[in-house]
Parts: C-alpha cells; structure tokens; sequence
DNA sequence: GTGAAAATACCACAAATGTGCTATTTCACG
DNA sequence: CGTGAAATAGCACATTTGTGGTATTTTCAC
C-alpha cells in the first residue's frame, strides 16, 4: 500500500534529522516532513498521521527494543517505514526483520545516492534493503547463539561483569549468593564457549550488548 | 588565530555530512566547503587548505587514533578544529582534551543550536565546548593518564591480555619470566587507573586499541 | 498439572589474578 | 658521567576465577 507523501523523521540526533531534511527537499520539495526526536514523539506524530513514511533509528527506543517499534509500526495502518541505522548491530537487525519482514533498510554508513534510492523506494509503497541488511539475513545465524541464547539473568550477569565487578560484589548488590552468581557465569561461559573473563567481556561490548538491553525494560 | 572560512567537514557518513553542510550554508552561505570520508581525504585537503575549520568525527581514524587526530592537527597550523562525535567515549575524549586543550567538542546528540554555536564560536577563533566534554573533563581526571602513558613494552601486553591470553601464555610467548609480564601487568592496571581484569580489556577496547596497534604495524 | 528450563545454592580445589615488597640491567639524555 | 625511566626478575600471600560436581525451588509452556 502506498502511504501519503507524509514523512516523519525519528532520529534522536538532529544534525540526522537535518541532513535527511535537507535530502527529501532535494527529492520531494514541498512534501509534508514532520520531525520526532523521541518514541513518544512519534508515537503522538503517528496518531495524527498514520499513512506516513517513517523514517526511524531504532536507537529511539530504549534499549533498542524490538517489540517497542513493532507495536508503533502496526499500531499505524498504512504506514511504510525506513529502518535508517547504524551498522553494527547485526543481532537486533535479524531478529526485527525475521519478525516483519515489511519492513525497509538502509543504514547511516550507505551513501546519499542509496539513501536516496530507498527513500523514493518507500515512498512508491515497494520494500528497500541496503546490502548490509541483505548481508545479515543470508549469512548463517550463529547458531550457537540461536540454540544457546543467554537467559535473561545470565546476560543481567554477563553486563556486570563485563564493567569490571567481581562476583561477589554482584551477588552482594543483588542480593544473590556468590554461587549463583558463579553458576551464572559458568553457564555463560560455556554458551558463549569462552573460558576467561577477558573474552567474556570482549564478547560482550562487541556482540552482546544490544541483546542485552532487551531484557531491562 | 582566526581561520579563514573555509570548512571541511570530515565524517565518513555521508547523511552526517549532509546534515553539516545544510547547517553551515544556513549560517555562512556561500562559504567554501569542503567534504572527507576518510582521513586519508581530510589529509589531502588539510594540504590544501591549511588555515581551515575542520569540522571532525574522530571515528574516522582507525581505532579512534588520538595521536593520528593530533599529528593532523599539528600539521595545518591556523585550522581551527571542533570535535563533532558521538557521546560515549570518555577514555578517549578525556586524553584528547588533555593532550591538546586547543580544540572544541560538540556532540552528535547535541542540539542544532549548540552545534550551531559552536560552529559560529570556531569560526571565529574561539574555544567551544560542550556539556558533556566539560563534565568528562571536570569529573575525576585521573592524571595518570597524561602523566604516565603506556610504555611500548606495557601497550603489547595490554593487547596480550585483552586477547585473552594468560599472564604465563604472554610469558611463554615472548620469552619473559612470569613475574615480568605481572609486574608490566601491575604498571598498566596502576596508569590506567584500573584494577581488575575486565576494566583493562574495556580500556583497551575503547580507547586504547589505537595507540596500541602503532605498535603492530 | 506435569515436565523442562531457569534460578537459586552449596562443596571443594587448582589456577590465575592482584598487590605488597625488592633488585639488577640497559639505555637514552642532559 | 650520572640520573632516571624502562625492562627484567624475583618472593610471598590474600583474593578471585575457573571448573568439577550436586540439589532445591520457581516459573512457564504445553
């Protein structure tokens, strides 16, 4: 379904919402363009304008919720959205477009002329996906990560550790034992198929983090 | 000492950029302008345009180099530089500023009108600097940092460990007694402030790589 | 309402870390 | 030539990690 030519530009930076201002004049002077620089924002813009591009960094939603921006997408019949983000999140970006796969891409590392593309793309009611988007549902989904996903706590943990306290300050901050918060670590580790503290926290602050906001909503 | 009013705006997304350039030709139309998406580009323009306002994302330098960002600098003598990045990276926001108080920050999560001012505010030869690069700076400085930077020796065992590796496998690995490595081990923890594992291999993750890797070229 | 998964908790022990010291050699710089 | 920083190496010991087990309770999906 083609939406209006109704956009709306979430991004909680403005100096993006400038640029992505300044290139849908180029393309589409005139065109309605509404701003949101927060998710109520656009939940409110939403409401009033439901058939609109929406143009969004899910960075906009705490902690990169999945589940936030999903609701808001179905909430508003009608509308097409631009999924316009930073790269290095493969693991969000799978599980949002295994979840809804009508849904666009294009991310802030791609050039003007491919931001271009998608927003007229979207704007004509047709799906765009910039190659990274491409890259991350061909290749193989870690499947140690998918048969092994971390439980809530275990990753409630892993955070923990990965800034730097020990586990019995963490068992003493949530009121655990200090066995429990080792039989966590333990079960980490060998989901994570690390055996050291160090690779733990690497795998954490490289991989794991957006994964691991989900769970503190 | 003012610069003359030419910018380049140095930032590998090209949306960011985009964003810069609708801002400046708000504020100075008609103003040269030029664009770098990398930093072999800003080098080539810092020759030609020595007495510039370089508008710089320092993500633009491998590993966030500060020392690459500095020996730029150096080399243009009357550009005036604004820091124009993104938030989370006191590590290395905190030694840049040390290391040469003569720059100006704004952030990506700032306001037009912040960034506005400090384009303005640089433009004409004076010091702009944000909220945030005031509080990292006023909020526990550890002198250390400044004071005592890493030994070569102490920045390859830092990688060692945040690789992983245990104090006996960098030991054996380099042909060093145990108690070397520990007490190079000892000296990075107290440089850095750090006492503990995990802390280190955060350091060295955020804000250390880049000075380490000039030692593994 | 049954069964599986998750969360909780304990014991024990080898390995590694973290920290208090000291000491020698090497090498650049004034 | 002397001074200092860096690299090397050692001793001792408390703390923490890493790993082998087992066991009870909670939670949740089916």
């Amino acid at each position: 379904m083609k939406p209006d030519s109704h956009y709306i530009i979430a991004d909680n930076q403005d100096i993006t919402r400038r640029g992505m201002i300044a290139l849908l004049e180029e393309l589409q002077g005139g065109a309605l363009i509404e701003e949101a620089a927060g998710s109520r924002q656009l939940m409110g813009l939403l409401r009033q304008h439901p058939r609109s591009v929406v143009v969004v960094d899910y960075s906009l939603f705490d902690f990169h919720s999945v589940s936030q921006l999903l609701n808001m997408k179905s909430g508003a019949a009608g509308s097409a959205w631009l999924l316009f983000t930073d790269e290095p999140e493969e693991l969000f970006l799978r599980r949002l477009l295994l979840a809804d796969p009508d849904i666009s891409v294009v991310t802030k590392q791609d050039s003007l002329e491919a931001i271009r593309e998608a927003l007229l793309a979207v704007s004509e009611g047709t799906l765009y996906r910039c190659e990274y988007a491409e890259s991350v549902l061909k290749e193989g989904v870690p499947p140690k990560k998918v048969a092994n996903p971390l439980t809530p706590s275990e990753k409630n943990i892993l955070r923990e550790i990965a800034l730097g306290k020990t586990t019995k300050e963490i068992a003493i901050e949530k009121h655990l034992s200090f066995h429990t918060v080792n039989a966590h670590r333990r079960n980490i580790y060998r989901k994570l198929g690390v055996n050291s503290l160090s690779e733990a926290t690497r795998y954490a602050l490289q991989a794991g983090l957006a994964d691991l906001m989900e769970y503190y909503i």
